[in-house]
RNA sequence: GGAGAGAUGGCAGAGUGGUAAUGCAGCAGAUUGCUAAUCUGUCGACGGGUAACCGUCGCCAGGGUUCGAGUCCCUGUCUCUCCGCCA
């Protein structure tokens, strides 16, 4: 969420950048400066108003005490009117402050000035890329049908117990899941970031807090009866840890890392793309968080694209880093890079990783502030990262490391997996 | 699921109708000096003001009673204890 004092300040600025992403503000920015105005005139109005009632209030007080009841009845009459204005200018101002929250929450996040204008993923900026592809022998399969035929999930039997997007792993496959999970985890604590294991259901405030709700309401799975939402990623229960504190300047940063299952309702996406593990309802993702002072957030994301650049290089996967124009960006991003694989035998990138920062963003709404050198209070800023999403690199993993005899495991994950090839 | 207790500032913790004690931590200043002590101020949010400052709100959330509510009433949420059920 946007802060109002800086759209205030800032407005050109932000209904340029919000441009990009093709987001018109111009007018909900009007709306919500009259609001604001409104607001502030309302509550000067009322504070004086009740500031006029509270002294006559004391007076009574003191009347009564010094056996005044009379005088003290008289000036019970004249708190009527009073009463009855104060009432009726918390009721607008308390609307007045509803809508402008309503209107807050509308409104994405303001692209960092590196973001390229865009519509869709076609106008993506490539910025890096690593990584030979190799050259596969003449009947290379993609992972669905590698997944089957050496047995490592089963997506008929989850269609069964589940419905679709819901995969078995099974045997190797699913050793392999655990070797990345703890491959992953183990890289994100060597470099600093403690782990954690959270709740996978979220309450609303939860959702509210990292910007899933009221915005992408529609693709969390929701539990009705208890009124919680499976997460949609980690990134929810993490951030929402520090929901509402007050952070003191020597805790920062603040790293977190957490293996976890993601429920996504995919609402909507079918078609050629979603075969196999390219999309699913669940899946295993293990996440960083980083919480940070607004000055160091930039370095920090550049931090967190080399980390995840480094378990690629170990995994030695081919990679690009795509920097998401402002059609493509998430609604609570500044700036988001997208990692992607190259799956060989589908001859597609496949996104594996995608590193944000959030700016304020996230820390406005969940009110996450830290004390600075001179006491003053200052929302941290929030970036997040996968490192990585399981599904896509085990696809990644089987198509490209796929020979005539067998699919060998990455020399990196072999004291995890324990075994070479499947 | 049943019964009971509770929710007060960064933390701890008083306060049963007269307008939020006190302690700790933090910050600023003063002072004495040596791995720190003492004193004073500050120490939640919002609004107004260049500022000193002023005002309002704030005791889980939302309503109500009252001239006045942390305190009384209603509704809801959450936490804890005991019982029941159970991995």
């Amino acid at each position: 969420m946007l802060q109002i004092t800086n759209i205030r300040t800032n407005k050109e600025a932000y209904i340029a950048g919000l441009k990009k992403r093709n987001f018109d503000a111009e007018s909900i920015f009007d709306e919500i400066l009259a609001l604001d105005e409104t607001r502030r005139a309302t509550q000067t109005e009322l504070d004086f108003i009740l500031s006029e009632s509270n002294k006559i209030s004391k007076e009574i007080g003191n009347l009564f005490k010094s056996g005044k009841a009379g005088e003290a009845n008289s000036l019970k009459a004249k708190t009527a009117e009073f009463k009855e204005n104060s009432k009726k200018l918390s009721e607008t101002f308390s609307e007045v402050s509803e809508k402008l929250q309503q209107l807050l929450y509308t409104i994405p996040n303001v692209p960092h000035d590196s973001v390229p204008a865009g519509n869709s993923e076609e106008d993506n900026e490539e910025i890096f890329r690593e990584g030979e592809i190799p050259v596969l022998h003449g009947n290379a399969l993609p992972h669905w049908e590698l997944a089957k035929k050496y047995e490592l999930i089963d997506f008929e039997l989850g269609n069964k117990i589940t419905g679709a997007g819901f995969p078995v792993y099974k045997g190797k496959g699913a050793r392999l899941q655990r070797a990345l999970i703890a491959y992953f985890l183990d890289k994100n604590i060597e470099a600093g970031y403690q782990e954690y294991q959270v709740p996978l259901l979220v309450n609303e405030a939860s959702g509210y807090g990292t910007g899933q709700l009221p915005d992408k309401e529609g693709q969390m799975y929701h539990v009705g009866e208890d009124d919680l939402y499976l997460i949609p990623t980690s990134e929810v229960p993490i951030t929402n840890l520090f929901r509402g504190n007050l952070l003191n300047e020597n805790q920062l940063p603040i790293s977190c890392t957490a293996y976890t299952p993601c429920f996504r309702r995919e609402a909507g996406s079918y078609g050629a793309h979603v075969r196999g593990l390219n999309r699913l309802h669940q899946f295993d993702k293990v996440e960083l968080v980083n919480l940070v002072k607004p000055e160091e957030s930039y370095r920090t994301l550049e931090k967190m694209v080399e980390h995840v650049k480094g378990i690629l290089r170990e995994l030695e996967l081919p990679f690009r880093i795509l920097r998401l124009c402002g059609g493509d960006l998430g609604f609570t991003s500044a700036l988001t890079y997208d990692f992607e694989v190259f799956s060989t035998a589908q001859d597609r990138w496949l996104e594996i990783s995608s590193v944000s920062n959030f700016e304020t963003f996230q820390s406005n709404r969940m009110k996450i502030r830290y004390k600075d050198k001179t006491n003053k209070k200052e929302l941290v800023h929030t970036l997040n990262g996968s490192s990585l999403a399981l599904p896509r690199v085990l696809a990644g993993i089987l198509e490209n490391y796929q020979t005539k005899n067998g699919i060998e495991i990455p020399k990196i994950l072999r004291p995890y997996s324990g075994f070479d090839s499947i």
